[in-house]
DNA sequence: CCAGCAATACCTACCAGTAGGTATTTTTTT
DNA sequence: AAAAAAATACCTACTGGTAGGTATTGCTGG
């Protein structure tokens, strides 16, 4: 087996080096570039071709979601693994609506990167398991932690996810066939028992605590 | 010179590995224990005592800050390097007042990393210059991409930021010495130009781009 | 079985944010 | 110096979120 030409894409330094440092361990890869924004990045893979990106969905400017579309458009024999911070499901159905061969969550282990590159240069493709999303998002050890330390209940965690997606008290009450008196008083709830005042604090809160 | 005990505290397995790899480099370093969330670092920080510890501030559960603040208090002997995503000037200033020794930005270079550990195991303190913190923030390339891909202005991001933050449309009109009726008009137009309906929409613009 | 909690729902009130239009001053660009 | 863009400011109106209190139903654990 030869060596396989990898590209590296995300805006920390520090995340670059860090899979730089686990992927140079592999000796059948070659990382010919790393590129800190999308617009580094589409100018590395035209000249490289690499067999693989590894790519941050987080990047500044044009953003992840936008290469990929655009790699996998220009570039069919370049396969992607995508990078990101958080396990939102509708996400990892996007990602895989658009043909990326794999989605790893940054806080994944060395040895789980490496797996997910050797079975996506095999051909093959590396997707979390479903139940490991749903673990993670809704019935783990730590979200009933989470759950009592903030007093909160799954309906409301539930009601803080909508709110963070945009959704109006009237939207959310018509998803969930519910009154919009009902959803006020959640929203009332979860506001009082989190000590917050508006839609700012709760989406901080959301995204400190990884419920986005 | 003999060897610094040093811990690292971060939330991303693969940042752990490169500041790792990065700084075993280094031969006056020993790199003692790697924490994935506070509650764990003030665990490590208790049984080693560390010289420094290289600390994200991005870590859910008990937040950086707060492991920052426990650190200074309990561990007089410990210097403490934060990491960080982004770069708000209240945010060093907060962290400056809580004595941190070091302050830098993640997608700094190895060898700023290196420069600031160097300073600060000396006897030193390492925070980014002023102006820098400026054009990073305000002046950089990408920044004026970004605002005339949105056609906003720079007080309308400050605007944004701030809304970000929680604070209400008197808060920001109180802290700019302006009009509340400035601010309104400010916020209407930022949610008509990135045709938006509420401050959820905001905030995820925001997070997509690296407002925050 | 009963207590306690979660989820549902209503009424009222108030305030903050959204939305339209307009206008002046200051700053930047040409 | 003139034109364009940004920042400031006001008036009005409406909607949606925040906030108080209360009540009913159903489920669950002691």
């Amino acid at each position: 087996m030869k060596c396989s030409k990898v590209v590296l894409a995300d805006d920390h330094q520090f995340l670059l080096e860090g899979i730089l440092s686990i992927l140079k361990e592999e000796p059948d890869l070659e990382i010919v570039a790393t590129a800190l924004n999308g617009i580094e990045l589409m100018d590395v893979v035209a000249k490289q071709k690499p067999q693989l990106v590894i790519l941050d969905l987080n990047m500044p400017g044009y953003d992840g979601l936008q290469c990929l579309q655009k790699i996998k458009a220009d570039f069919t024999e370049t396969k992607v693994l995508v990078l990101t911070n958080y396990i939102q499901p509708e996400l990892v159905e996007e990602v895989r609506k658009m043909k990326a061969e794999g989605y790893l969550i940054k806080n994944s282990s060395a040895a789980e990167l490496k797996e997910a590159v050797k079975t996506i240069l095999a051909g093959g493709v590396s997707y979390p398991a479903s139940d490991e999303l749903k673990s993670i998002s809704d019935d783990s050890y730590f979200f009933d932690e989470f759950l009592k330390k903030y007093q909160l209940t799954k309906r409301e965690v539930q009601i803080i996810r909508m709110v963070c997606q945009e959704k109006s008290t009237k939207q959310i009450a018509a998803e969930l066939f519910l009154s919009e008196l009902t959803i006020n008083t959640h929203r009332r709830n979860i506001l009082r028992k989190l000590e917050l005042n508006n839609v700012a604090g709760l989406m901080n809160f959301a995204r400190e605590n990884q419920l986005l």
